[in-house]
DNA sequence: ACTCTGGCCTGTGGGC
DNA sequence: TGCCCACAGGCCAGAG
């Protein structure tokens, strides 16, 4: 599933080879993947098709490109292609020969261009789906409340796409404030994870990596969160900036590639994961040090928790 | 205003 | 063999 990391492997992939490219035509396979662009398929063409992409950013999970109108470059652009990859989603980039996915929803034909060495790039950006949870839409970007850049990316203007302005900063932006989670953390009345889980008090963090950083900062999913003093969100921030900055490494293994892909935690990351899907094996922490503990599964919000019944014993006071 | 549930999707795998 | 159901889970609309 593609949280976080695997969203900003994409985000660096698009930024390198789409950057600076025209979008010159637009095929809608699927008009489930514009679900969220309001105004329909036609639309979203005419404006998508001719615009050339100025930056790649990312916030979370969401990733847009700034569009520009081709040849006639603004100091404020006014609109960005979202992509939100959902559950099951990619950007490919390849040649327009190449067969097409199963799963291929929509078609973006982009201008020609070289690498440094002149050898002509793929002409095709794909947006691949299989559940359709994820999708396409056209955002119009607005002025960031505080400033700041909307996101991660190169081009760092102040703006950030409308429907995107609810997502809280991710741990790796720049900007983002631990001081101001910890605040509103203690403000929520409700479970730990279900807020790690929220997009709105902080972004990127999904079901894999809310478990990898329970299980590394020995935290329970049901912990009350106005329990929460500073020391321990200084610990759980530790352990999701960690999870994600290794899980970015592992990743970054295809950052050379053409292929700009994502294959979730599955891919690269599966193997160093030491909770999530382990159910039934040992704690690694606990076996080094001589205690032999097996990882639960346990079901909470319609999907399932991992954890270590010892290094995260359940508190007397837990929320769900 | 905040919290929480259900629905959107398709493919896979286990049980009968 | 084939059918059915549970499960995977991010996000949002709408109910409470």
């Amino acid at each position: 599933m593609p949280e976080l990391p695997e969203v900003e492997v994409v985000r660096r992939g698009l930024a390198r080879w789409v950057t600076g490219r025209t979008i010159e035509s637009v095929r809608v396979l699927d008009a489930r993947s514009l679900r969220r662009h309001v105004a329909g398929v036609e639309d979203f063409m005419g404006t998508v098709a001719g615009s050339r992409v100025r930056d790649v950013v990312r916030r979370g999970k969401f990733l847009w490109m700034i569009l520009e109108e081709s040849g006639h470059p603004e100091p404020l652009p006014r609109v960005a292609l979202m992509a939100h990859l959902g559950m099951s989603g990619q950007l490919l980039i390849e040649e327009p020969e190449a067969p097409p996915e199963k799963h291929l929803r929509v078609r973006l034909q982009l201008s020609a261009a070289t690498d440094e060495d002149g050898v002509n790039l793929p002409t095709e950006l794909r947006f691949v789906d299989q559940r359709i949870f994820g999708g396409m839409f056209v955002a119009e970007l607005e002025p960031t409340p505080d400033g700041q850049p909307g996101g991660l990316g190169d081009g760092l203007l102040p703006l950030i796409p409308h429907q995107a302005g609810h997502i809280a900063r991710d741990p790796l932006d720049p900007a983002f404030s631990g001081e101001d989670f910890h605040v509103r953390l203690r403000a929520r009345r409700t479970g730990f994870k279900r807020a790690l889980l929220d997009q709105g008090l902080i972004s990127g963090i999904g079901n894999i990596y809310a478990d990898e950083a329970l299980w590394a900062a020995r935290m329970h999913y049901a912990r009350p969160t106005d329990t929460m003093r500073r020391p321990d969100t200084e610990r759980i921030l530790d352990a999701v900036t960690s999870v994600m900055s290794r899980a970015l490494a592992a990743g970054g293994t295809s950052f050379d590639s053409l292929y700009v892909n994502v294959n979730g935690s599955s891919g690269y990351f599966a193997r160093e994961l030491e909770a999530y899907g382990r159910a039934g094996q040992p704690c690694r922490r606990c076996a080094a040090a001589g205690r032999h503990t097996l990882l639960r599964r346990e079901s909470f919000m319609g999907r399932s928790s991992f954890l270590c019944p010892w290094c995260q014993p359940r508190p007397r006071n837990a929320r769900l």
